[in-house]
DNA sequence: AAACAGCCCGAAAAGGTTTTCGGAGTCAAC
DNA sequence: GTTGACTCCGAAAACCTTTTCGGGCTGTTT
């Protein structure tokens, strides 16, 4: 692979104020003036000094501006987990916000390791970002950063452990009442809960809210709430368990859409109908699974995107000086389909 | 929610190299020299520098040092898909690559949106950003950016239209091939493939490895490439046609793990064993899907995150005077599970 | 004619860091 | 005593933009 010979094209250099300046013929105050709109220039002056600007495709360089101006613009987004797929609509829903303003985001994904976590804060202080959104990977309450940062910082999906931060999230409990409220309201009685790993704050929250449902319309959960792994394997395993001991199960609540899709195939393999025989519910509204299974699949969204959307909100205000602290929670949203309701 | 009374506590301000000068009894200038290791100071005076940097844990403003270097350590990152799986590890290679040495990533997504697009590529070279990695959501050829940019380019999964531009991409030809050379390995020879949308070059090219694998082997493909859309229900729908009227079916290729979930429900469906009667392989080995399907699913794993640090390391390449162009592809890797070949 | 108001524009400083260059100081050699 | 070599440090410029403040100019009023 030679070096191709007609070179590399000669970048063009970005020019600067000084460049406008000098082919307006006037100096870099007075443009400076008159690309922001300020008082006291001349109508035809401006109009000179925006010509040369277009001529030359001059933008201010933001790194000087920001250096002046205490302000840079950016923000840091802290994720403990890339791939996992809640960061993801978060990031998206904080970019979003972001993006309508004049804000930038620097990403960095600490991969759940405190060290390059801290690496990683320093580097983004380095750069002076205005502030900072730290993305959980779940919903347990996580460490804080300190709180005497040079920046507001708010956390989001994943409440800090210090009360005296502000916290977006996701609310869990209330979730799981939607989640039971909405198969009573289809005429079940006879509920069982197949949740995820019980060392998950997501899994107990969502549990709590399911019992306090059920006591309120003074019902029990079939069994006990099912703690496992959060896989499909798991909610095939499950399934035979808990239909052998209670055959006359007519809804199955999952702790997540992987669950519910192993659910959906144990029912099916024992001859039950969904959702005539049995209903069957995921959580995360994960639309890969849930929308192409047979039938297709109600569940919970946490409306991740809003959780990201808020705290950068959150995070503006904070930065015009209105500042929150405590940990405020989001409803989730139903999302039926063919697995509860017939569709007809 | 009332402000609390404590009032928000006083922020500290950072350190600047003149407090630590001042702190130390020198120049910022022999401060500056201390701290980057550079040369003529005094051991005892850098020690003193050190100190005093210390207690006043400074740390450089990268703002400050990027103006005048006119290198800023920092990259944009342009996706046009995040919701999308195949832009995250992409990302995610990307962010480690550069996380590595002393880089910062600034993330936008396009959303598929020319417009948009061109808004953030103006705001990233204001930004003053060393270079750019554009990642795109289908293999298909995008658009350049232009290549009067004046900084370097690299474009990731889907390469430029501009043949002059770098672009790093998976080699889904030789995928095509290395999945049938398996199904061949494992003495299949009735051999179907049930791929996607055909309006992607990632179906077409996939196809078109897997016909000259065949004719390599003195084989042909059992009916034709069943083209259809990326999701399980195409998968399900042409499983049944294709097992109707080619009942010796022994193996199918399909063009992604979803595909291969509805394939897989299908062909059980009818009574056959898998991989016993029929074998069946997916592509992207996406975790969920494929680990967890029963048998687990054998699949191509497009090494996405090996794309995303290529990307990474050609733009440290070109930062360094070194830059290359063209389209280079790189392989993608069997994952081998219980679909293809019996574990036992 | 002098003073004054009002409108435009330019010089300069600020922000924090790095680098260049010259100067101050020490010591040895002639 | 003067020169020279050498070591260490500081002043100042540079990067690019924004803002403040003062000065020049025109036209009007006493």
């Amino acid at each position: 692979m030679a070096k191709r010979d007609s070179g590399t094209p000669a970048r063009p250099r970005t020019a600067t104020l000084t460049d406008v300046a000098r082919l307006a013929g006037v100096s870099v105050a007075t443009a400076s003036k008159a690309l922001n709109g300020r008082d006291h220039v001349h109508p035809e002056t401006r109009r000179r000094v925006f010509d040369a600007a277009e001529q030359l495709s001059f933008t201010p360089n933001t790194l000087a501006r920001g250096l002046l101006a205490g302000r840079t613009g950016t923000v840091g987004l802290l994720t403990s987990d890339l791939e996992g797929r809640f960061s993801i609509p978060i990031l998206m829903g904080a970019e979003d916000a972001f993006g309508a303003g004049q804000v930038n985001v620097f990403l960095c994904d600490a991969r759940d390791d405190t060290i390059r976590e801290r690496h990683h804060v320093q580097a983004l202080l380095n750069r002076r970002v205005d502030g900072l959104i730290v993305v959980g990977s779940r919903t347990d309450p996580r460490p804080s950063l300190g709180r005497n940062l040079p920046v507001p910082v708010v956390y989001a999906y994943a409440p800090s452990d210090d009360p005296e931060e502000l916290s977006i999230i996701c609310d869990n409990v209330t979730a799981g009442r939607q989640a039971i409220e909405h198969l009573i309201a289809t005429g079940r009685t006879r509920i069982a809960h197949i949740s995820g790993d019980v060392a998950y704050a997501a899994a107990r929250d969502r549990a709590e809210g399911v019992r306090a449902a059920l006591a309120d319309a003074g019902l029990s959960l079939v069994g006990d709430v099912q703690y496992g792994s959060w896989s499909e394997g798991w909610g095939r395993a499950a399934t035979g368990l808990l239909l052998d001991r209670h055959p006359d199960i007519d809804a199955i609540f999952c702790g997540s859409d992987q669950v519910a899709r192993g659910v959906m195939d144990s029912v099916r393999e024992r001859g039950r109908r969904i959702p005539e025989d049995v209903a069957v519910m995921g959580f995360d509204n994960w639309e890969v699974l849930a929308a192409d299974a047979r039938p297709s699949l109600t569940s919970v969204d946490m409306n991740l995107e809003e959780v990201g959307r808020a705290a950068a909100r959150a995070l503006f205000a904070a930065l015009d000086g209105s500042p929150r602290s405590g940990v405020e929670s989001l409803p989730c949203r139903l999302v039926i389909r063919g697995s509860t309701v017939s569709l007809s």
